[in-house]
DNA sequence: TAGAATTTATACCGGCAAGTATAATCGCAG
DNA sequence: CTGCGATTATACTTGCCGGTATAAATTCTA
């Protein structure tokens, strides 16, 4: 019921066009959100950076609480995408965990990381808090079944599981507040010392048997 | 300069009225910010709540901001001094860590733990917000200066005290997000699971040799 | 090159909320 | 009860910023 019959596709470069420049705007935005904060950032601000005014923006993106939605959506999913990869492998709950907690830097060292954890989701219609709220929901249980499942296959101490997912997405969340581009840790290393902290603890341990179990 | 001579000292009741007044005005916005938060708060909503009106905050806080900023300090505040009593103390830097973050987590989860680890410092004036950067900055070597010493004295294993204080940090700051008064788990349960999982860590121990060490 | 669709800019509206005169009260000392 | 400081309320101004009506420019198709 849009456009009669035959080019039904368009050129299919207009559209490419339009999808990046739309991927571009929420983009400049994540980084506007970063810097400044949700509310402190106007939409003439974002305009100025993509050189282009604020008529322009509502062309890509229908007010500005989707840009939030979508920046939300986007850290979020590579979390989630993370996740789904280590459920593709079948190593250990622990090892899985890893990988997970690999992805979960990345993601969080990136453009998004800032809304994934410090944007509120109170400036959010409830519809859309409502959305983030189930996704940030699926990745804390995605985590602590990976937790539980190494529990039982014996590559993870008896704890709780809750109390883990809580402690471990925490301190990832927290890389939000403290990482910076220029840093001197790439996330990689970030998420090899954290791995490193959480596998072994604090507490001394006997040298020798540190933390290649299964 | 100010009052001419003998009494001095106003009846000292109404100075403390005024004391108190102020401080439930402190009080609500903090509460006030971690329902709704700091932007979508405002002046008039912090009224209602003491069922006054805007005018008389003014009175007793120069702006909003100012609010924010006590907000702030109050919970900052908090864990310095339990920084300050652990310093006090003169047992192993492990059991030293323990006692600050039992502080921590109470001060988390009171009223203004949304503040000192939610609110923006750029919603503050570069003065207040230096200041800030700084009491979060104290804390921060304080408790890096924990691990070391607890290294040092063989009560924490091998690890890199800047990671480990960020890590440890961030998953108590993240309380923020997920703690609610009605809970199942009081402050100092969660702070006894936190501490369990940071010491222990995930890894399977060989059961016996728990960690009660020095 | 006509003209339709797509993309962008100019110029405006409206509302909300921070902050502020100004004046009315309240409570206590004399 | 009287007058002065301390406290609170009424009613207003002001600026910002999200959002929009409208028209111009650009680009593609035929």
């Amino acid at each position: 019921m849009t456009r009669p019959t035959s080019p039904w596709q368009v050129t299919g470069d207009r559209e490419r066009q339009r999808e990046l420049k739309r991927d571009a705007v929420i983009r400049a935005a994540a980084r506007a959100f970063r810097e400044r904060g949700y509310h402190n950032t106007s939409l003439d601000d974002i305009a100025a950076v993509l050189h282009v005014t604020k008529p322009t923006l509502y062309y890509y993106v229908s007010n500005k609480e989707q840009m939030l939605f979508e920046c939300f959506r986007e850290g979020l999913g590579r979390v989630a995408s993370a996740c789904g990869e280590a459920r593709g492998t079948k190593t250990s709950g622990r090892a899985r965990l890893l990988a997970v907690v690999r992805g979960y830097v990345e993601a969080i060292t990136s453009d998004f990381g800032w809304c994934m954890v410090r944007a509120e989701d109170q400036d959010l219609s409830p519809a859309m808090s409502a959305r983030i709220k189930e996704l940030k929901s699926e990745i804390d249980q995605e985590i602590r079944g990976l937790v539980r499942l190494g529990i039982a296959d014996g590559s993870i101490g008896r704890c709780d599981p809750k109390m883990a997912a809580f402690a471990l997405a925490g301190a990832l969340n927290w890389i939000a507040h403290w990482y910076r581009d220029n840093a001197s840790l790439s996330a990689n290393e970030i998420a090899e010392r954290f791995v490193e902290l959480f596998v072994n603890g604090l507490a001394p341990r006997p040298s020798g048997l540190s933390g290649k179990s299964p």
